[in-house]
DNA sequence: CCCTGATTCGC
DNA sequence: GCGAATCAGG
């Protein structure tokens, strides 16, 4: 099974989503887990789960320790997103029909919203990008680096709190 | 023991 | 470039 380009560009496609390896291979079939993993590396997609692990040194390393590879300077350069998707209001309905677990459908948003251990706890509930878990909004959110600091961006759940109605 | 990704190395 | 073997963490 050679990676053709639109091999790669499913590789690419599910490993965004989120997909593990094994489920990546699984899906894809005809390759273990392993040769996705080697190709995510190859294309230089690695850097996702497992953030604590800073380096990785096998235990025959003694053998080589003459080569030290050269560390990856990290090209990926994410550039400000002026397109930024506007704030849909949230699914909150008079009644309280908002978007729970229960009432979450494959084309729901599944955003958590406030907190799990609270009554008020819900999901976004807006329509969700084909493929996507999440709606227009918070797949945009999904996707931002971690290391980048979000705090200045507005927090999704304090606003939708702000919107829910007073009783 | 199951899972996960990361790295190395022979091909 | 490819992927099994292996490593390391959860």
């Amino acid at each position: 099974m050679a990676w053709t380009d639109e091999r790669v560009d499913l590789l690419k496609k599910l490993w965004a989503e989120g997909l593990s390896a094994s489920q990546i291979a699984s899906k894809m079939g005809g390759v273990t887990r392993n040769a996705v993993i080697g190709k995510v590396h190859r294309l230089g997609l690695s850097g996702r789960a497992t953030p604590a692990k800073p380096q990785r040194g096998r235990v025959n390393e003694g053998t080589r320790a003459a080569t030290p590879r050269s560390f990856a300077p990290a090209p990926k350069t994410f550039e400000a997103d002026d397109n930024e998707p506007e704030f849909l209001e949230p699914l909150v309905l008079d009644g309280g029909d908002m978007a729970t677990v229960s009432t979450l459908n494959k084309n729901m948003c599944k955003w958590p919203v406030g907190d799990p251990t609270s009554e008020e706890f819900h999901f976004c509930g807006q329509s969700a990008q084909t493929g996507k878990p999440y709606c227009a909004y918070h797949a945009h959110m999904a996707f931002q680096p971690s290391n980048t600091s979000r705090k200045d961006r507005p927090r999704p759940q304090q606003r939708i709190l702000a919107h829910r109605k007073a009783g």
